[in-house]
DNA sequence: AGGTCTGTTACTGA
DNA sequence: ATCAGTAACAGACC
């Protein structure tokens, strides 16, 4: 379940193979959501990792020659470290790291829609995938002035816009509810129907809602686990996502269908700019 | 058996 | 050219 907070959590959890060096890379599913480049199983075994950080929901491991593995989670992708002697390969182990410490790093996504590249860091941050990127959700510079200039022509539902990497990247479906309930705007509303002030009530919840997830160690839905296993705990303070049973206060939770996502909300609390006087 | 699910992008059409 | 909307990818789970 890996959006921002999810893949925050991952890269914080990587931290202990910076300065490692790596032995080995053993990739057992070529093809996941795209092929892995072959060349990355001839890394030179002395090679460091030098960095390991985040843009967006894509990992990135930077190298001592300045080739950068690339890692993306996609839906269900999972990175855990395991103890060399403790490691079983199990179901779904696309990709195993050996490190010359006592780490494994091993790459695990059932439904293969994530995806491992490999280049120069250099060629890596001029693919499209990250050019394409806007903003970081958490950038200081995001302000609701800026946002307010991106979405104030957009006839897409503000939900819509927040999954919109290009314009913000970093939150996905689950967030995107969270962070409107706590805006108090409703999913449906139109982006250009956004005013200035409403665009800073946003940001701020976009802020409040990841950062308060990423000091949870993210969420964990179905099966997402940080590196050494452990769950993370937001979901426990999800107030609307998963929720259409429930109510708030006495008001009733909704799920929706747009554009073939669910999304939940409280439409007596989120209610549409029209209605409200 | 069929519907649903966390993400991304190629494609279509306006 | 930009923008909006759909389909597709694969497996697990209910």
């Amino acid at each position: 379940m890996p959006e921002l907070p999810e893949v925050e959590t991952t890269v914080r959890g990587l931290k202990s193979l910076i300065g490692s060096t790596i032995i080995s890379i053993k990739i057992h599913t070529p093809k996941l959501r795209f092929i892995i480049p072959k060349n990355i199983i001839s890394i030179k075994s002395n090679l460091k990792i030098i960095e390991i950080k985040r843009r967006s929901k894509y990992i990135l491991i930077i190298l001592s020659n300045k080739q950068c593995i690339l890692i993306h989670l996609g839906m269900s992708g999972r990175l855990r470290l395991f103890n060399k002697k403790k490691f079983q390969k199990e179901k779904h182990d696309h990709l195993i790291l050996s490190t010359n410490k006592e780490h494994l790093m091993v790459f695990n996504d059932p439904r293969r829609f994530g995806f491992v590249d490999f280049d120069l860091y250099k060629n890596i941050i001029q693919k499209r995938y990250i050019l394409n990127l806007g903003i970081e959700a958490l950038d200081l510079s995001l302000t609701g002035k800026l946002l307010f200039k991106k979405i104030n022509k957009k006839i897409v539902p503000i939900k819509q816009i927040l999954l919109d990497q290009r314009i913000i990247s970093g939150i996905g479906n689950i967030y995107a509810s969270e962070i409107l309930f706590n805006a108090k705007i409703s999913p449906l509303e139109r982006g250009m129907d956004l005013k200035l002030d409403h665009c800073k009530t946003l940001v701020c919840s976009i802020r409040n809602i990841l950062t308060k997830a990423i000091n949870s160690g993210g969420s964990s839905l179905k099966d997402y686990v940080s590196v050494d296993g452990t769950l993370g705990n937001f979901q426990k303070k999800f107030k609307v996502y998963g929720k259409d049973k429930s109510t708030i206060n006495g008001k009733k939770i909704k799920k929706i269908l747009q554009y073939g996502r669910s999304t939940y909300f409280c439409p007596d609390i989120q209610i549409k700019f029209k209605k409200r006087y």
